[in-house]
RNA sequence: GUGAGUGUAGCUCAAGGGUAGAGCGCCGGACUGUGGCUCCGGAUGUUGGGGGUUCGAAUCCCCUCACUCACCCCA
């Protein structure tokens, strides 16, 4: 047997219920607040993610599915959705065209990684974003809209992390102060954390190593290194989640693995998903429009991850049943119980039928199974009164109703 | 890329060298035109794949693949 690619999953008819909820969900809320969908290819040119997600990041360095294509052209599946959002704004002038530049979208995205519970090498998100727009407000008009989608789809134990990792006016300088406090006690720390000292130091904050806690725990904060710029831009965001009263915790410690992020970021965890608990993750990009050839333009957003938000769904039981279950009584009466199934569905009833003429009562186990509501029975005896017999499955009552009058009366009945 | 665990029927799982099983589900019958409950009967497996040990392997050994969880990273 032919089994799927690693890391790849059908998502089957029991499944679709909880995605469909949440990508229903999810598009009323993008409307509520302005903004509007967009989608953009699988595949984009190699050079869009080492320039936009950026060249030193895991994505980039070991995540891409990155090949040469047919013509020799080097692509790769996208690995995440904003740099190809970027490059669609840019290349079609949608600055101009757009009224207010929200656009959110929703598909699939590739990374090549192991994977994991809530990790899958195809994985789908929504993600928002909005361009031209500086502001605070902003900022926390997008956390809240991103905490508003997650209490709509009914997922609770959560919370909301943010943190500003600077500009590039002061984030060097608090670089810098992170290697200086950590000094003589580099050496102590793990592997990881010593390559994370000259490639990123912001990261060695997400060092989960129980040993280096302590060293980790001592080192200065990115909030005190903020410019004043990014300071004030910081509380005027915090004061706008106060007053939004949306709880939320400041970390210092929360570093997005993303190369392009400036000032406010921020993460919604669940409390009950395992390792991977991002739900949702985004920020401030406000240098990649410019980056990726564009106007020198604010930038800001997030992305959720579908399959954690299906993970973290509450249960419920709003599975579509079928509403009748037309059932021929001997061979004869199969033509006119199929031409009675299509008046149905033309009805918008959904309908089904037996195809290999099986008897009464294997046809009424398939219809009770099947949960729909009504069997109609199309036998000699009522078709010889012009009628047809109508039961409903959850008293076993039933009676005749003419032939033509059966689609309004099941119609009414539902 | 690293580590650990697990692979047996559609699903959940037994059998730890001697003829591959159960429950659920599925199909049929009891009830020749009526579901659910009950009873009876039936179908289904290259025991993930390959190699080895053995008279004999689901079982022991090696390799491989997949899945799961974790590291890493992130949605």
């Amino acid at each position: 047997m032919i089994s799927t690619v690693r890391g790849m999953r059908d998502i089957l008819p029991a499944d679709m219920e909880r995605w469909q909820r949440v990508e229903t969900v999810a598009r009323q809320i993008c409307g509520c607040y302005g903004y509007r969908e967009l989608r953009t290819p699988l595949i984009e040119r190699e050079e869009l993610f080492v320039k936009g997600t950026g060249e030193s990041t895991d994505i980039v360095q070991k995540e891409m599915y990155a090949f040469a294509d047919k013509g020799g052209e080097r692509v790769t599946l996208r690995p995440e959705a904003t740099p190809g959002i970027v490059r669609a704004f840019v290349e079609h002038g949608l600055e101009q065209s757009l009224s207010v530049p929200k656009l959110f979208t929703l598909g699939p995205m590739f990374r090549y990684e192991r994977p994991q519970k809530g990790r899958y090498r195809q994985f789908h998100q929504l993600n928002i974003e909005v361009f031209g727009v500086g502001d605070a407000s902003l900022d926390a008009e997008v956390i809240e809209m991103a905490c508003t989608l997650v209490s709509a789809l009914g997922i609770d134990e959560t919370e909301l992390v943010i943190s500003s990792v600077g500009c590039p006016v002061c984030r060097p300088a608090f670089s810098e102060a992170l290697l200086k406090a950590l000094g003589e006690d580099l050496p102590k720390l793990c592997g990881d954390c010593q390559r994370r000292a000259t490639s990123n130091p912001l990261r060695i904050f997400d060092c989960k190593v129980p040993a280096d806690q302590p060293i980790v725990d001592g080192l200065p904060h990115s909030e005190d290194y903020l410019c004043d710029a990014c300071r004030g831009h910081f509380e005027a965001v915090q004061g706008y989640l106060r007053a939004y009263d949306q709880p939320f915790q400041v970390s210092h410690r929360l570093v997005r693995g993303l190369d392009y992020y400036t000032r406010t970021t921020f993460e919604i965890r669940s409390l009950k998903l395992g390792a991977q608990n991002a739900l949702l993750g985004g920020g401030r990009y406000d240098g990649l429009v410019k980056e990726l050839g564009g106007p020198d333009r604010a930038g800001i957003g997030f992305a959720a991850g579908l399959e954690r938000l299906v993970l973290a769904l509450p249960e419920s039981d709003d599975a579509v049943l079928p509403d009748v279950f037309v059932a021929a009584i001997g061979e004869a009466n199969r033509e006119a119980a199929f031409v009675l199934a299509r008046a149905l569905r033309a009805g918008g009833l959904r309908t089904l039928v037996d195809y290999e003429a099986r008897s009464a009562k294997a046809q009424m186990k398939r219809a009770n199974r099947a949960g729909v509501r009504h069997v109609v029975i199309v036998g000699d005896d009522e078709l010889a009164r012009g009628e047809v017999t109508v039961k409903t499955m959850a008293t076993g009552e039933q009676h005749g109703v003419a032939r033509d009058r059966v689609v309004d009366s099941l119609l009414s009945a539902l």
